[in-house]
DNA sequence: AGCGTAATGTAATGTTATTACACCACCTTC
DNA sequence: GAAGGTGGTGTAATAACATTACATTACGCT
């Protein structure tokens, strides 16, 4: 009987094959936590989790693993969190923005080619090529802006 | 005789009188390093440079500066590169937005008004309010981009 | 002078990330 | 089936980045 969450790994495991890559036990292991956390996580909180399973794991093992995984466009670094979250769409074509609320630490993922190609050609009369796959806008999502605080 | 780089010293000055706040020995110190760097510096690199005319200072010494210049807007805080670099507009009301190369790791600032507004626009239907302040894209700077490596 | 607040000094510690090297599993090729 | 290469993981140590907590000093105010 099939976990619930396994058919995420499984298309990972395809969109690895299909660049000659192999979702091995760690990184299905890792990849599970992550995907169980419902948002961006930190490496030693998820160094944590892991350590449960497999008690000799060590911060390479969860920075070999998060590396593998952002390489392969499954999993994004998110800078301003120092976090690594899933994401929703690796195995799409698509051209995200995330959305980082500076509140809560939530990220949503914005899909919007026409939004990429608005900032392009803003871009394009500076000479700089964006780099469209590491796009994190820092802000209040809808929940944080009513909160007063 | 003034010594070369007391503009923008005196120009944060005023902008923090403005503020109700000072320009301290301290800071005054900080930001000439800051300023004397011409792009990104790292917290312990910048302490290193310190403590050659400051011995006593300490990871608390740059960091209670470098938050309070960020805080004024004098110094903006690069989450891509864990650095910190002098806005070369902090005195004009501006809304730029951080060029971030992945290769040299310069910063350019590109200030464009109509660039943010399109962008609020876009991200409305998201419901998510961008914070114009701290908006860092990356990518590859014109000469980077020629760079076979 | 005495008080209150802002600024800085100082020691320790917490958090995030990397290096370097050892070992093992698997695959190939002879 | 042994030799050698590669990719993946284990392990120990350390580097790099950042904060806490508390002591002390500087300075404006009455």
């Amino acid at each position: 009987m099939a976990r619930i969450m396994d058919a995420p790994l499984d298309t990972a495991e395809s969109w690895l094959a299909a660049r000659g890559e192999k979702l091995t036990e760690l990184r299905r292991e890792v990849l599970s936590l992550l995907l169980a956390n419902h948002g961006p996580i930190k490496a030693y909180d998820l160094l944590a989790a892991l350590q449960k399973q497999r008690p000799g794991a060590s911060p390479p093992t969860v920075y070999r693993t998060l590396d593998f995984l952002v390489a392969a466009g499954i999993v994004h670094r998110i800078d301003s969190l120092q976090s690594f979250v899933v994401c929703p769409t690796f195995h799409a074509p698509h051209q995200g923005v995330l959305l980082v609320c500076e509140r809560c630490h939530g990220v949503e993922e914005l899909d919007s080619p026409l939004w990429m190609e608005t900032m392009r050609r803003e871009l394009a009369g500076s000479g700089f090529a964006m780099n469209q796959h590491e796009l994190e806008i820092k802000g209040l999502c809808r929940n944080c802006q009513v909160v007063t605080v």
